[in-house]
DNA sequence: TTGAAAGCGCTAACAA
DNA sequence: TTGTTAGCGCTTTCAA
């Protein structure tokens, strides 16, 4: 057996250990995968001797000839956003549970880089692909090389319409009309919003929720206090000072993200303002964030970890052709927070 | 051609436009792959047709042949961190770039569950694999498989010494000893280090630099100043109150990680407590939150994303066989950021 | 319960 | 410059 043990450097294979056992490679090959039609003795000789030997399975050359690979691929805009973070540990988490591994890739918002990203991924030959949109994405040309074959396909988060795929969402709309007739609840008159990118489900419906909620309160909708810009920490510093130049100055803010709402804070503090007096201020996403800045932030809380789970168990289903009821959308629960930074004294 | 493009169920293989075109095979495979000695016009005449047929190129089956796979893997603690997530857009950026996937997997923080990971891995063909350890890692054992087999693996932040592994990291004990030491140059006269798990090389060092600052310092070491923790946010918050029973109350605090940093801060203030008059504090990482708490929070910067691209380069070095140079550890630049957190007026 | 043989789609040595 | 042929390692019909 010694000799065995030494083969190191070449990969052993079903063939090695047939050879030793002086079986077939078949037989082989239905031993290692409990196959019902072999002898338990067989069986057990069987995977002694791989053992013994130190076969490996190659999941590899079995994909070639199953047609499959049991790998699924994840685009999204950017890797290091907590949002994403969240997402893509709950998608693993469930993959692997599920027996599937998971491919990444980011497209950095830019439709090409989203483009290859696909490509790869078709190269790769994985199962099925889970992909939220880059702001850039306009149109869905460059997925068809998986619509012609028919590999599933899911959008998450930031999704497109289209009648073969199913999207797992939040209702943006709902949330954005939640968090501004809360700001109007708290007797808020001036209300900016501060959004994102228009060409994204996500920032269009919330912004959408904050029109609505306006028209229903009697409140005029004033293009002047919609500001949409990339939503960062810098670009809610620049709003603060647009805002102030207003006259009255706005007395509430609903912005479509955390880190843009932080930044609003923060600078309003530094112009000697009040929050949530002066301004009372709402966010987006629940991130670490809102629980640190002072005051804390009034937040749409939105389960990401949670979205990511049932975007893979879907994709998996899908792959499976299992459960595939028609279902084009899944829409997730969310809740708004009242912290202090939009809390007021209930006065009016 | 009509005929031609109808085949959209099956795949399109070289076999079937080697007939369309009426050559070989192999020509085709030589045309597809731009092989120097085949003409030009033959050439275009494949990739002309290629196009038509809306041919894909199968990397799955030529991995399968050529032995290997141009992906590699990355195995993290938690994929939900903001360092991690700075990481891992390091590495699929720069993997893209050159040419290769990223299959991703996460150990939780378990030694069995990092185990599989390595295996599915392993099983998976993947040419190298990039790993930051989970906290009850306290051997190699499970990555015997990997080195049977000459597959190259790389240690990133939480490594582990081994003779053929190179591991990425930060000088983890002088930015321990810079953050203590910018503590006592502050004033402070008793520092509190808040630590996490002691099986994990980055709290061990930075453990040690603690120590060496204080000893350097004539300063004693107090085995009552120093906790083990999780260093999450509910942890940070239970250790305020254990310092405040300690007499006299501790006047700095160096934390192994921002959120418990953050979590300290905030802890003191509910009491009443000034930051950083009463109490300094530093902490680790430049997290967004870093810079949102109040006062802003001192800590050590750490290039995440650096750290990401400079391990998948020399992962993909090292499978090329290229560049080896016997090295072991690639050590990145950090730099303590101060902030209000903890600069005092200095007067002593 | 097992074996023979074909083949997944591609590449590469060798020959022509 | 191109073709022939033999695999990569595994699974799976079909036959025994």
């Amino acid at each position: 057996m010694q000799s065995i043990e030494m083969k190191t450097n070449k990969e052993t294979t079903i063939y090695d250990i047939a050879r030793v056992l002086n079986i077939s490679a078949s037989t082989v090959s239905r031993g290692l995968n409990d196959h019902p039609a072999i002898r338990k003795d067989t069986k057990k000789k069987i995977q002694q001797v791989a053992m013994e030997m130190g076969y490996q399975h190659n999941t590899f050359a079995s994909n070639l000839r199953r047609k499959h690979t049991r790998t699924v691929g994840v685009i999204v805009p950017k890797l290091d956003s907590y949002f994403m973070s969240t997402v893509i540990a709950g998608i693993e988490k469930k993959a692997n549970d599920l027996g599937y591994n998971v491919l990444i890739g980011q497209s950095q918002e830019s439709v090409l880089k989203e483009s290859s990203g696909i490509l790869t991924m078709f190269n790769s030959r994985v199962d099925g692909l889970l992909i939220s949109l880059s702001t850039e994405t306009k149109n869905l040309d460059h997925f068809k090389i998986l619509f012609k074959k028919g590999i599933p396909l899911i959008f998450f988060d930031r999704v497109f319409e289209h009648p073969d795929c199913v999207s797992i969402v939040i209702d943006n709309f709902k949330a954005g009309y939640e968090a501004t007739k809360h700001l109007i609840d708290q007797g808020c008159k001036k209300i900016v919003h501060l959004g994102g990118s228009q060409y994204s489900n996500v920032y269009v419906d919330r912004f959408k929720g904050y029109k609505k909620a306006l028209a229903d309160n009697n409140m005029d909708f004033d293009d002047d206090l919609v500001i949409f810009n990339k939503l960062d920490y810098k670009c809610g510093i620049e709003v603060v000072r647009q805002m102030l130049k207003l006259d009255p100055v706005p007395d509430g803010v609903f912005a479509a993200n955390d880190a843009s709402a932080v930044a609003v804070i923060c600078g309003f503090k530094q112009f000697g303002k009040q929050i949530p007096q002066d301004i009372a201020v709402v966010g987006f996403n629940n991130t670490p964030m809102s629980t640190v800045v002072e005051p804390n932030l009034t937040t749409i809380n939105y389960p990401g970890e949670e979205m990511g789970e049932v975007a893979i168990t879907t994709l998996i289903n899908q792959i499976k052709n299992v459960n595939s009821h028609n279902l084009n959308t899944i829409v997730l629960r969310h809740d708004l927070i009242i912290r202090p930074s939009s809390a007021r004294n209930k006065s009016g």
